[in-house]
DNA sequence: CTGAAAGCGCTTACAG
DNA sequence: CTGAAAGCGCTTACAG
């Protein structure tokens, strides 16, 4: 008995073959029609949809892109399990609809390294890659010589490459200006050690406690709910308590501001705390942080169109955006009762 | 004069010829290799690999996907600010790995909706789609008519389509009944409306609640922080104040959690919060919740596994998998003191 | 091992 | 609009 092609599996996919045969014109014009391309009239296109409706026809993408050699796609590599990165891929999505590009995820896990997440966005023959989150100069350039590179986050600098960026210095000293006006003295902060971003913020609070005459003290801290509770710990035993703390992050100042409510103490009452990233952690009302606030959409927005630039207009220097940070002021800062 | 085809880009990827022009061999020679088929000495093999580290090559996945009409693809559709979702795909990952498969993400975020997402993951043929979250059974069947499907979470059967779910009831019983151990007789559930597993988790608390002649109060929630920290103040204005509550999920007990402490109550001094889900924030030190786990790693297991015996083994007949809970007890529960 | 060949599902000119 | 054709980068037999 000759095998008649239906296994009875539903993952038999219509081809573009079908759908023309169905309405009885070309391969090449129901191509057209898919494109959106003129060279079809209305009727025809109304034909077309409703029979691939009717057969659950969709192009094959691989297809698409093996011919078309032209990708319509963005590779996004990032941390599922960090809330600021899925902050920011909501906001590149829409953008890079915007521009007519799809999004291909790649995802960094515990068990998954970067290197791993790359070759497979590699392998989807993305056009470009925008990178968040920490990478090192070396793996950002060597991973420019294969694909237009954006990276987002890291203060790195080079030729090969895009990089947007927040002013953190800036941010932080906006942050620790605001404790000193509210009369705060003794201001501690615990920092984000190696990560993005971490260097400069730890440059901004040291430089405005200069400024005002105050002792800087570190607590060496990451960008985790855990670091937070923990140098949370240690401020419990400083004597006198300070009565402030300028957190790394958000994930940061949030593990900090539940590690001491846990503790019997009252924020802002008995210690103010500021944030950074402005999150949407941040801004839940049992949380209510007072924090700086990166440029989420503005970030993502500078991000996809610099990789659109590098694809679409040619451009080939490099290009470093900054994008301005805000204090947002909101219930965990309050003058100090001490 | 001619264009040299050098446009100074960097996306212009070699090919398999490219790496047999450099060894001195065929194309279908180093398909092989790749691929780890046998027929190649293992000298070859090494001179394979070396030539393409060399030249940066790895295979364009459209065309191997195109040529070889079999995708080890599985899409994985979820919202990437769902935390329970990020813990799922970090366990499905290796999972997948461990079955030669790779894994696309399809997101579903504001901007963007299921079907977007489901559209864009057909498109890249995916092999099978395991289908995170909430999902009504018109939605699940209507896919699972195009492609291999397991709908992870919801409640729902079906002759078209595999589940993964987890024994919701049975984990909501055992959350209360805990309280009742503890010599609670004042317990509240915020419940998660109509999301998935709601439904049972309200029978579970119901019905222990009954069992002990003990009278039960629903305040209508969700699955956010937002809405624990909403249900707190409700929880505020009950009179006498209850001393125990069974919250719908760990996002919303943490909510509860937070805003009770914020408004100067003591957890689990005053009253004694339990989630459900078992997530990574339930574990950190600065909530340290008592909570139902649902089993990430045997849910990411079986469903991974529901996809490849459709694949690999042939399997046409519906598998609905239930996944044991269990009680986690930790440091959010304790006697009541009234 | 080689080498020529076919073909996956599309896109893209091109002559009619 | 059609229809035939080429080709994207691979995989997959197949004869040698």
């Amino acid at each position: 008995m000759p095998n008649t092609g239906d296994t009875g599996r539903p993952n038999r996919h219509p081809t573009m073959a079908d759908v023309a045969a169905k309405v009885g014109v070309s391969r090449a014009l129901v191509s057209i029609v898919f494109r959106g391309k003129e060279g079809a009239s209305q009727e025809t296109r109304d034909r077309v949809f409703q029979a691939a409706a009717e057969l659950g026809y969709h192009p094959d993408t691989a297809a698409q892109l093996l011919r078309s050699h032209r990708s319509r796609h963005l590779g996004v590599l990032y941390t599922p399990a960090e809330p600021f990165h899925v902050d920011l891929i909501e906001a590149i999505y829409p953008m890079a609809e915007k521009h007519g590009y799809d999004v291909v995820l790649g995802a960094q896990t515990p068990t998954r390294a970067m290197t791993k997440a790359v070759e497979e966005l590699l392998g989807f023959r993305t056009a470009a890659v925008l990178l968040l989150g920490d990478a090192t100069l070396a793996e950002v350039t060597r991973l420019a010589a294969r694909v237009p590179l954006v990276a987002v986050g890291p203060h790195l600098r080079g030729d090969a490459f895009d990089t947007v960026s927040s002013d953190d210095s800036r941010g932080a000293r906006l942050a620790v200006e605001h404790l000193v006006e509210l009369g705060h003295r003794h201001i501690v902060h615990v920092d984000g050690g190696v990560k993005a971003g971490a260097a400069d913020r730890r440059r901004g609070y040291r430089a405005v406690m200069r400024k005002h005459g105050l002792p800087a003290t570190i607590i060496p801290g990451a960008y985790t709910e855990e670091s937070g509770a923990l140098a949370a710990r240690e401020l419990l035993r400083c004597d006198p308590l300070p009565t402030a703390v300028f957190a790394g992050n958000d994930r940061c100042a949030v593990g900090i501001v539940h590690a001491l409510r846990r503790f019997g103490l009252t924020v802002p009452g008995d210690v103010s705390v500021v944030g950074f990233d402005g999150s949407r952690a941040a801004q839940l009302p049992h949380i209510d942080l007072t924090t700086v606030r990166q440029d989420i959409s503005g970030t993502a927005e500078a991000a996809v169109e610099s990789a659109i630039e590098r694809l679409d207009d040619g451009r080939t220097e490099a290009k470093h955006v900054i994008r301005k940070t805000q204090l947002i002021v909101r219930g965990t800062t309050a003058p100090p009762k001490r």
